[in-house]
DNA sequence: AATAACATTTAGGTCACCCTAACTACAATG
DNA sequence: CATTGTAGTTAGGGTGACCTAAATGTTATT
């Protein structure tokens, strides 16, 4: 079974590939945050696996097991930064945890994060009226429906 | 810096200890899914670095530090769940799952679910209406809201 | 073509965790 | 009080993912 880390390698491999067809071990290892020796590596174990095409210091291309795998990642991420940027974590960290997170969750977990996305999107208004008071409550501390009480 | 298998260890040994002010390595073992072998060893790392009192053969207890350290986990974990019990996981995965998020989230985002916990809680309604709504969404897939149309 | 500059691989570690198997301390019971 | 069972420890391994330093292959420049 594909360990945490290998999915991250084949969604930056997808990710690099979408411009020029393939990816090169410096790319990946400056996109991964690795030292190039530890993609020369993965990409041996990856390979090994049938998930990558890749023959010693040519460039790397992903096979359709590999695509498949990448895209599952990807899709997942998806969900999550969506979700992170709805609640208002800022981009840049909504990034970076949903790729810490689409490894460690629960698909029943992951489908109900996908509904609450689409139940975001499919509003009938742009800003749902409870969004914009979540927004309102992160602000104040206080829920808006509750301004005059007390 | 503690690592994050570490800091499961610290909770279960403030779970544990909540009832009997103590622990025992069997029960840790028992709890965190893991040989009694593994846990002497921890035992011995986390004594050493402060965190627990712990004589070989006898029973562990956290120190001031570790008790710190045991409740941000504990703190972090009760919003994963409420969070994720709210968006309609089931109890027993949302708990696994809140044990696994919760080393990864950034600080920021944490704060973000914190606040979404809060202001679903602090709803005028004990079931806000659009909770109501996310709800027959997950159902039906269709936002309530747009019954009518198309 | 020779050399310099760069990309990649190899070899040999490290670190955090986990495991099994064999051993030891201890308590309980006959 | 000797025996047996159980809890805990030790020693020795293993795995995955990373690293550094030292090759080696490749490409570009003179």
């Amino acid at each position: 079974m594909l360990g945490k880390r290998s999915e991250d390698y084949l969604e930056a491999i997808y990710s690099l590939s979408r411009k020029k067809g393939y990816a090169k071990v410096m790319e990946l290892a400056e996109s991964l945050g690795v030292k190039p020796a530890s993609v020369s590596e993965m990409l041996d174990k990856l390979s090994k696996e049938g998930y990558v095409i890749y023959k010693k210091r040519m460039h790397v291309t992903l096979t359709d097991k590999g695509v498949e795998a990448a895209r599952k990642v990807r899709e997942k991420r998806d969900i999550l930064i969506k979700f992170l940027t709805a609640i208002g974590v800022p981009e840049e960290i909504a990034e970076s945890d949903a790729c810490a997170l689409e490894h460690v969750l629960h698909p029943q977990t992951l489908r109900q994060l996908r509904n609450f996305v689409r139940f975001i999107e499919s509003s009938p208004a742009v800003n749902p009226r409870w969004l914009e008071h979540f927004r309102e409550f992160c602000r104040t501390g206080k829920h808006p429906c509750l301004k005059q009480q007390r």
